[in-house]
DNA sequence: ACAATTCATTGCTATATGGTAATATGCCGT
DNA sequence: ACGGCATATTACCATATAGCAATGAATTGT
């Protein structure tokens, strides 16, 4: 049977709010605390309008507070949990990594007997590419 | 400045795999174990062109693996990591409702004195909509 | 060798959405 | 009331992509 599926929908949803590198970018600009909308374009160099519809689509996610205050609207961070899973995920994809250069190395190993590879360990870090 | 900018898009590029309804139901699937695309298209009720291209999107994000085997391809998740971030936005995601639902009790409380909503406790779960 | 099966790929359409300029709205000081 | 500033909204374009039908490629059984 198909897993409950409207579950799943919200999930989806959510990870596609946190799948874009300009939200998370204003994500992260409001991690050291509320911010108006122009410091959020300063911090992050994103345009006027542009910054606005991704605070409202964070707004609407639940994920940042809308608190106006005079001229300008402050916007703040309401679940610091977004932060523990870019952390998880960053970890992740760092530790995969790791672990492709240690395959590299063991692979540069096995073939250190072909001339052509024998200055092995130089060619380390770039390799992967 | 502007955080980090690539391992950014790294954790952005990450999250828009997740993001899709097909893609996470095909990862929900493939949680009971290895599958080739025939079972998965059972399972998901997705069309094959449509499962095999989510598939190629999930191996390329290094999720799962793919192993040929005679006529048919088995794939395999390889980071059951995926399941603890799902777990942790549904947890919160149904946090939220519950936090949700019992601001509508106290609202419904404070305004018991007029006339309109008397018959508080019966429209409960139904309101938030 | 041939037919059948399984999966991958391609071409296409429809839709969603990010970015931006222009405009609207709301608030403040004068 | 008016002008200026901060934000929101609208209209638009460009791009990305989900879904599907059709085709291609690889494997197995006869």
């Amino acid at each position: 049977m198909s897993l409950n599926s409207s579950a799943l929908t919200q999930v989806a949803d959510y990870f596609k709010v946190l799948s874009e590198l300009s939200r998370l970018q204003v994500l992260c600009s409001l991690k050291t605390g509320s911010k108006n909308v122009t410091e959020i374009m300063e911090e992050t160099g994103l345009g006027q309008a542009n910054v606005s519809k991704h605070l409202k689509i964070l707004a609407q996610a639940g994920i940042v507070s809308r608190t106006p205050q005079g001229v300008s609207v402050y916007y703040e961070i309401v679940e610091p949990f977004i932060f523990d899973l870019c952390e998880l995920v960053g970890n992740r994809l760092s530790l995969r990594l790791e672990e492709q250069s240690q395959q590299l190395k063991q692979l540069e190993v096995l073939h250190r007997s072909t001339p052509a590879n024998a200055k092995s360990t130089k060619t380390k870090s770039k390799t992967y590419a």
